[in-house]
DNA sequence: TTAAAAAGTGATAATGATTATTAAATTTTA
DNA sequence: TAAAATTTAATAATCATTATCACTTTTTAA
């Protein structure tokens, strides 16, 4: 049931160059960079990957609600902030919110509810101090 | 401060109508239902009125992860659930979720947090029978 | 190892949701 | 009631994403 990618070497620089970045960048931001490496390549390549590599579980694509879907190289369990101001996206710990998690997933039990998608919403550093 | 609209009857009519419904429509949605009541309205005026009635508060504006905008006409404190099979979105009393809510709130005291988007994901009662 | 089959690529076109433009109409202001 | 402000309908433009397709690369399996 596990999904079968092709080793090429598009694929390879897009998931290597994507779980360098903490940025969570956008399809077309992560094609600027894979460019300097590779500059023959497709935005085209860039989104069929991303939707793959997603799609096999090896990165994170982010459909955060009201703006252009952005990608995490960190599967890891966490949540996202994004910045209302500038549009930046940084990671929480789980942590800091895992007593809450186990509420909603509790809370979950008794409806017909798969899971739950969360995101906050605050100024980063940057807009902070401005 | 209050955003101050105008009385058009295509307003009224945008609004009236979908305070109808719980079905959470998109724009072309309720303009297909709109056009029945006034057949020479242009789907940008739909566009362009929910998103300023939405700015006065008067209705919601639902930025769903992954999918297309809807609107709500019941602006009560409350949560979505979406389909994932067929796309419905559907209210989830806030109650259900309220010390869930709670938690959520208290955990982001800490942090430099506004405020937080949370949606569901489930079948709803027409694909779970099918 | 090699040839057929499968998967992927780059270039480009197409799609779909939303926003912008603009002249004319309507509503508000005073 | 006339000027100012807002809104409308029609339409064009934008922007993110997906689709198409001839060609290339990778995988499979004999
Ligand atoms: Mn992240
Ligand atoms: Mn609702
Ligand atoms: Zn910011
Ligand atoms: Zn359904």
């Amino acid at each position: 049931m596990t999904i079968k990618l092709s080793n090429t070497n598009q694929r390879r620089v897009i998931i290597e160059e994507l779980k360098k970045l903490t940025s969570h960048p956008t399809a077309d931001e992560l094609y600027e960079i894979v460019k300097e490496r590779l500059p023959k390549i497709s935005l085209g390549t860039v989104y069929r990957n991303l939707e793959q590599l997603s799609a096999a579980g090896l990165i994170w694509k982010l459909e955060l609600s009201g703006s252009q879907n952005r990608f995490d190289g960190n599967v890891e369990k966490h949540f996202h902030k994004r910045c209302p101001n500038c549009g930046a996206v940084e990671d929480i710990e789980y942590h800091a919110f895992a007593e809450a998690d186990r509420h909603l997933t509790n809370a979950c039990q008794n409806y017909a509810i798969e899971g739950y998608t969360l995101e906050f919403r605050g100024l980063c550093y940057c807009c902070q101090s401005s």
